[in-house]
DNA sequence: ATCCACTTTTGTCCAGGACAAATCTGCCAG
DNA sequence: CTGGCAGATTTGTCCTGGACAAAAGTGGAT
């Protein structure tokens, strides 16, 4: 095959279009069409006449991309210069700190501090004999429920102001999730009711949420089997069905288009069965607009007994079954 | 970041071209010159005149997309019927039995044959103690490799031949990550060398590779950071810089184009200093035909104690560093 | 304040042409 | 036969410039 890379020559640092493409998350296209409206990149021709991105336009495409995801606006960011770019970061909103229905409990504040503080420092072995100890002091529910949970919203925001690096939230979340599979583990099995099938849907990527679910779900005696991130809608069906599911729970982050969440709820309560549930959770719901027929909305992690209760009362005590 | 992509709809099992690139790694501007050229793929067109591609189609693009990884050519590929082209996989590979590394040792196949038993009848939490018990017995290291590693082929064959479903596929992976995950939290911590930080590339989401790795790693001596999957390059060298990193380890899976892979390694590698090493592991370097200089690559597990051991002797014992 | 209609912004798609790198082919010398 | 080389063919990527719908912003009426 044709392995051409065209990957810029290892002297001159000047990147062709798809390296840019490569390292911005830009594509072609939109490379292409930012140039003839913003004039900005502005790269240069080679002899062939095609792209050639000096290092700076790199960099400070990688920072405008960046921003981007933060909810800014090519238009606005084009023309401004490097440093002006880079003050953005520091200039994103704290959040107003009680609107986010985040539990401040107790004295919980200081361990999720530390917890930043830790990650900051790059000390990753600290990091996890914190959580391993708190999560001793707490009980599991508990831990998840006040601290996991506020505690991502923290470290999302961090990242948003630019206190903490990508590397740095990449650590956060893989460290988290050792501590809370590890408490996964240490539940006792047994058949318990009803039997809860967790997933998130194509484009979701965001484990956390299913871990938090799962373990909230087994706290109250529901019975949790875990697909991971990403099955396609066919696949649940199948799968559900196949085992005698009686609740589909999905995960939902903010990075998922609301649109598009929405089309795949929908699309999946048509093919599943009418018994079975589904329970959509996450952040994503958090000022749900519209209400899909079917789906149970579970915003919040401390709604999820009372999901259950609901449950239990209208189906009765009876083993349901055709 | 890739919340700005286009879906094609979801319950319309039809896709866009960008939906057909992500799947088969085929971009959009080859799509659209086979179709000039060799008259295939030949999409339908929605309201707006815009490609839309049916699921055969899709499915044969796959097929095709293989088939080119493996050093064939569109031209011969493109006007040939599915059952064609996937006779065309036989005959190419033989595959001798004791080149492929699986290790196929003492009374190992009985535990592996239990295993896909297990899954088939959807019993999770026979699964998971299966594997407990297993692990007991064989110990953390030689049932990473000698188990793990094996069993992970062979799901994947049982997936291909439609012999599991997708879902089944999923509950293994996720129960396998459990146990995995909690020996990995056993091993004790301690300021060893050299440091290692593991991640995967952007587009590369499986986590099985990388949590084997760091079992091996680890087992060996090392130190070990992971960053979880889909890290891009630029925070890769940010990080390993910050943390005083020797060997940046990833990951890839045979789901990865070959071409992408090789344009991202040999991009990091020239923005990573010289004296921080790479090595590259996964299946997708089985047959890897061209070296890339200043990569490892370490395709199997069962080299990494010798990687190591290699880099130690060129290192010398003397702490390095700081 | 909340909702709806209207305007602007923005990403993706399309067509068809061009070109150089990779690969194949046939030929000739050893 | 084997190996190397020049020329022909194959193949992926890039180009331009136009089009359009989804998303985001705006303003007025309730």
């Amino acid at each position: 095959m044709m392995s051409r890379t065209k990957w810029s020559s290892p002297e001159s640092r000047e990147a062709t279009i798809a390296t840019v493409e490569r390292e911005t998350g830009v594509s072609k296209d939109t490379l292409r069409v930012w140039e003839r409206r913003y004039g900005f990149p502005r790269p240069g021709r080679d002899s062939r006449g095609e792209r050639v991105y000096p290092p700076e336009q790199l960099e400070k495409l990688r920072v405008i991309s960046r921003l981007l995801d933060r909810g800014m606006r090519p238009g606005r960011l084009m023309g401004l210069p490097l440093p002006e770019l880079l003050q953005r970061f520091q200039a994103q909103e704290p959040a107003p700190p009680a609107a986010t229905g985040r539990a401040a409990p107790d004295g919980l504040t200081p361990m999720m501090d530390e917890a930043i503080g830790l990650l900051k420092s790059d000390d990753e072995v600290a990091l996890r004999t914190h959580f391993a100890r708190v999560l001793l002091r707490l009980g599991l529910q508990r831990f998840t429920v006040e601290l996991v949970g506020p505690l991502n919203e923290l470290v999302g925001e961090a990242w948003a102001r630019g206190q903490i690096a990508v590397s740095q939230e990449h650590i956060y979340t893989e460290q988290m999730q050792h501590v809370l599979r590890q408490g996964i583990g240490s539940i006792p099995p047994g058949a318990q009711s009803p039997s809860v099938m967790l997933t998130t849907l194509p484009g979701e990527q965001h484990q956390l949420g299913l871990l938090m679910a799962n373990i909230c779900l087994a706290a109250e005696g529901a019975r949790c089997i875990s697909l991971g991130v990403q099955t396609p809608a066919w696949d649940i069906v199948h799968a559900a069905r196949r085992q005698g599911i009686d609740v589909v729970g999905l995960s939902f982050s903010e990075a998922l288009r609301l649109k598009a969440a929405y089309a795949m709820l929908e699309d999946l309560r048509a093919r599943l069965p009418a018994e079975i549930e589904i329970w959509a959770g996450g952040k994503l719901w958090a000022r749900a607009p519209r209400p899909v027929p079917g789906v149970r909305f579970v915003t919040l992690l401390t709604q999820i007994p009372g999901a259950l209760a609901a449950r239990r009362g209208s189906h009765g005590r009876r083993t349901e079954k055709s």
